[in-house]
DNA sequence: TAAAATATGTGATTTAAATCACAAAAAAAA
DNA sequence: TTTTTTTTGTGATTTAAATCACATATTTTA
């Protein structure tokens, strides 16, 4: 733990903090697809990922879904910060995208660690930063884009969070991320293949032009 | 300037630090329509507001606009904190809506304060989360809802935040806001209005049902 | 007061996306 | 190997929203 922790965090913490986080953190890995935090949850703490890829959705009274962002090695989940401090639920679900590996940090530490260490503080705050941006981002893409870029910018995205250039994945999981049509994927899919972006088989997706 | 603070924030922050805001905090009105924030600023401190209503909106390269929400008051705007601590520039436009009322604290305490006082932590986490979840609403619109379900949600949340049950407003600025066209607008707004939600009249929308 | 600008109303048409319906290929299970 | 399930492909139709085109109020201003 400690050895992955430094790998990610030496230069983003103070060592003294990486001790604190050694100290009271709970490893704990993650297999595809696991459920790490579902609707409506109440969060004792909050998780940092030390490596692996995390889908955050958010779903309606009818259960629909959509894709939020995903996070990667070295981020945090700011919903689950929000609910660990406002001991509020959890708006959210979070799902293993591949194996994982987190750190989960007690509730009782976030504040006092905002007073005693300026990395934390900067940590906390850039997180929540990043966020809004990916926030913003599934907005514009939402308000200003067709399915077409949508289904594209998906592609690519998670591809690069997989820090893979196929994806393993069939039409039907992509059109509940987007909240669309299998129907609908499928022939956007096909005309992505024919512009040369992509390159279709079953279960997997090359991706070509990045 | 004392007077407002302690009205709206005196239960939010510690005698101490209404203190320290009234020493170096500027005050400053805003006229309707006044632009507080544009695209690309670099923000040397943040807005705190004590009186008024702010809209924040986001914009595309080919200047389509979306509304992300509105600001009331005892809201600060967590895009300028981001943008001040990181020195980085501002992804959004925030215009007041009607005659405001801020105060603008220089970004150099932001850090000094986390340390500081606990009600300052609190505000500043509150505010993400609160801001994280409007743009998760946002979200949820875009992709659950449709247009009539969209517009009436628009005209009861504004009226909230602008404290009134009419809007005085055109349908073409409706249509800016939810990037779609007057035409659109016009057709579900006469619609809300034969199903009795809301009455027409010119430059002004009176809303019947909340 | 006449002309121009602004705001709203509405039919007709187009388009992107959703939905329906079914076929066929590939993989998994019996 | 045969059957069943999963995944993908594709024509046809429907629908919500966008766009076009123009009429008619209402207000502003020249």
């Amino acid at each position: 733990m400690r050895e992955k922790l430094e790998k990610y965090f030496s230069y983003v913490f103070e060592k003294e903090l990486i001790d604190e986080i050694v100290q009271v953190g709970v490893y704990k890995k993650l297999r595809e697809n696991e459920i790490l935090v579902d609707l409506g949850d109440k969060m004792k703490g909050i998780p940092l990922l030390l490596e692996g890829a995390i889908k955050i959705v958010r779903e309606d009274k009818n259960g629909e879904e959509i894709l939020l962002y995903f996070l990667e090695r070295g981020d945090t989940c700011a919903s689950s910060f929000a609910s660990a401090i406002t001991n509020g639920k959890c708006g959210i679900r979070a799902t293993a995208e591949k194996e994982s590996e987190i750190i989960f940090l007690p509730k009782e530490k976030l504040d006092e660690w905002m007073v005693k260490y300026k990395s934390w503080r900067t940590f906390v705050i850039d997180s929540y930063n990043i966020r809004l941006n990916e926030m913003m981002e599934t907005i514009d893409s939402l308000a200003f884009m067709n399915m077409s870029e949508r289904l594209y910018k998906y592609l690519t995205d998670k591809a690069q969070i997989m820090r893979e250039t196929s994806l393993n994945t069939t039409h039907q999981d992509i059109a509940y991320d987007m909240h669309t049509s299998r129907v609908v994927i499928s022939r956007l899919l096909k005309q992505l293949e024919n512009e040369g972006k992509i390159k279709l088989h079953r279960n997997k997706i090359e991706i070509l032009e990045f």
